[in-house]
RNA sequence: AGGGGUGUCGCCAAGUUGGUAAGGCAACGGGUUUUGGUCCCGUCAUUUCGAGGGUUCGAGUCCUUCCGCCCCUGCCA
């Protein structure tokens, strides 16, 4: 079945998931009246990367919500921590999210904006007793706290009076105190069995210049403190985390019943793992850093940029998310299962061309010297109607090095010494000798083509098992071809010993240039544009591609029966 | 005086108020094929739902006791 439609998110309900506690959630609440409007949910990044595969679950999910039920979904930067965050990771995740396919109208907000409306709030708190200023060091701070097992204990400052908190809490914002001299605590419980109920911190003081806001703090709310309070001045109906917030639950409810404000309802999924990389957005930062790879869009990444440069499409990836479901059990999927994604989109969309990675020269000998022949090679050959790409043919051509043996097994379909295989919509050719150099390397073959097979076939219907893909000598043009293998070479490089770095794991292979030649007709595409080379896989034309120097990613390999059967009968 | 989450096929993942284990990927057979691709057909949890007890005519679903894995002791998110 060829997807003929251009399956923008907003289209599509063909890639609509299937039902998942989420879902199964909010039709309950929306059945039951509870939600005032409709569905609203939020994308709450914080620019401190770039956006990877664990994110695409969540806006998949997120925005998936909105478009499903009518309901709205926003855009949010959880900007609270000037230090490791920036305008140029902001505009990374919004060309991330718009080109996965999802649009956020005017719905793009920054908890940055709201850092007026949560000092006014941190201020009730410290009037209602509920919250105070500690003065104690981080390092006490953590020693107060107590253990899993062991009760904390309550800070000296804890009994502060309304007045001085207020007091104390303004000069923080003014400035007068140096980072960590002080930070607002909600007063809670010491003795909590939930550490995060032990007397959370709500502010700290961070000199530091802030990406939107400049110079005007110099105090920043903390994640639990602001993310709640975002979400309810949103009007967000259901708020999803990953599971590793679930404890951080009580504390959002905490906040927003003590605050007395609009209470939406958090609810967590586990977050995504996958097999042969890291998703991990401290150890994509490290890559990156530490250069073992190109940079955030390397095709190799797991990031968003880095998907869309190798070629995968934004339809394959929305897929693999529905495909991957959200339940709440910690789990890994297999990469295998992205490719498959990849490969169903892509063979429905990438038109067919021919390519040569592994050159060797074949002379057909019997082929008139100057005469060039022009094919038709249909572009999509499921679909004839979709036309066909014209490639010339002439008396040297260019095959794959693999696709020919001296010694050949019976099961191998290609060429060999004597036998006769299917140049793909050209002619029939037979091998008729073998040509070496002087320490015994093959570096061409000598052929003869049967005229009758013009077109690929012949009218005496002879069975050809062996289809070959194939370039003209006379017309192809070079070209830089980058092939991808997994970026670690374990499962897991996530999980590593103890005293070994998940570094250890990389992948040397992950990258090998060659040179590919093609025939012309490929050789202009703009960068983005992806085709398939027969029998070797999906090719993407890379950003740094030019007329002049045409590159291509490989963005997958096609499925290969043959190599699986061959590496089984070895073993 | 620890708390919380979670265990259904190799990997994901459905399993209404208990009624006799969906689906996808992978794998394995076979067919079609001018891509060893695609497509099509078939096989793939019946002493089985982490394990043991129990309730019941009947348990993946209820009760109970164990066990495994994950998260929490940031002035990160």
């Amino acid at each position: 079945m060829i997807d003929h439609d251009t399956d923008t998110a907003a289209s599509s309900s063909s890639d609509a998931p299937a039902k998942d506690f989420i879902r199964a959630m909010v039709e309950r609440d929306l059945s039951a009246g509870r939600l005032g409007r409709t569905v609203h949910t939020r994308f709450p990044p914080e620019p401190n990367g770039y956006l990877h595969l664990g994110h695409a679950k969540s806006i998949c999910l997120n925005f998936g919500l909105a478009r499903e039920y009518n309901g709205l979904c926003n855009l949010r930067f959880d900007d609270t921590n000037p230090l490791k965050e920036s305008r140029e990771y902001v505009d990374a995740i919004r060309e991330d999210v718009r080109w996965l396919g999802f649009d956020w109208e005017d719905r793009e907000y920054y908890a940055s904006d709201y850092f007026e409306q949560l000092y006014e709030f941190a201020e009730k708190l410290i009037r209602m007793g509920k919250a105070y200023v500690d003065s104690l060091t981080a390092d006490e701070i953590r020693e107060f706290r107590g253990t899993l097992t062991r009760p904390g204990r309550n800070s000296p400052y804890r009994e502060r009076g309304v007045e001085e908190n207020l007091d104390l809490f303004r000069r923080m914002r003014a400035g007068e105190f140096a980072d960590g001299a002080h930070v607002l605590r909600a007063r809670i419980n010491m003795a909590s069995p939930n550490l995060i109920m032990r007397d959370p911190a709500l502010y700290r003081i961070r000199k530091a210049r802030h990406h939107r806001t400049d110079e005007r703090w110099c105090i920043y709310p903390m994640y639990d403190y602001t993310h709640c309070i975002s979400d309810s001045l949103e009007g967000v109906t259901h708020s999803l985390c990953t599971l590793e917030f679930v404890n951080n639950r009580e504390l959002y409810d905490w906040i927003l019943e003590t605050l007395g404000i609009y209470h939406p309802e958090q609810t967590e999924f586990a977050r995504l793992s996958i097999t042969c990389t890291v998703l991990s957005k401290r150890k994509l930062i490290q890559l990156v850093e530490e250069k073992r790879v190109a940079g955030w869009d390397d095709p190799r990444m797991p990031t968003l940029s880095g998907l869309r440069r190798r070629g995968v499409p934004p339809e394959a990836l929305r897929d693999f998310c529905s495909r991957i479901g959200v339940a709440r059990a910690d789990n890994t999927v297999e990469y295998g299962l992205l490719e498959f994604c990849v490969r169903e989109r892509l063979n429905a969309t990438a038109p067919r061309a021919m390519a040569v990675l592994n050159p060797l020269k074949v002379i057909v000998e019997n082929y008139p010297e100057d005469q060039v022949e022009w094919f038709a090679l249909p572009l999509m050959p499921d679909c004839p109607e979709k036309g066909v790409r014209r490639i010339p043919f002439s008396r040297e051509i260019w095959i794959e090095r693999e696709d020919f043996r001296e010694d050949a097994p019976k099961k191998f379909f290609r060429l060999a010494p004597g036998r006769e295989v299917r140049l793909r919509c050209a002619y029939y050719i037979t091998c008729k000798e073998v040509l070496k150099d002087a320490s015994g390397n093959i570096t061409g073959l000598i052929c003869t083509y049967d005229p009758q097979s013009r077109g690929g076939g012949t009218p005496d219907n002879r069975k050809i098992k062996g289809t070959l893909h194939w370039v003209a000598a006379s017309h192809c043009r070079s070209m830089e071809v980058r092939l991808y293998e997994h970026l670690f070479c374990r499962e897991d490089p996530e999980n590593v010993e103890p005293d070994t770095s998940f570094l250890d794991l990389l992948n040397p292979d992950s990258l090998r240039i060659v040179e590919g030649l093609a025939d012309p007709s490929v050789i202009g595409l703009a960068p983005g544009q992806c085709l398939q080379f027969e029998r070797l896989g999906y090719f993407t034309v890379d950003a740094d591609s030019t007329p002049e120097h045409p590159v291509f990613n490989r963005t997958v390999s096609l499925k290969d029966t043959w190599t699986k059967l061959e590496k089984r009968n070895e073993e």
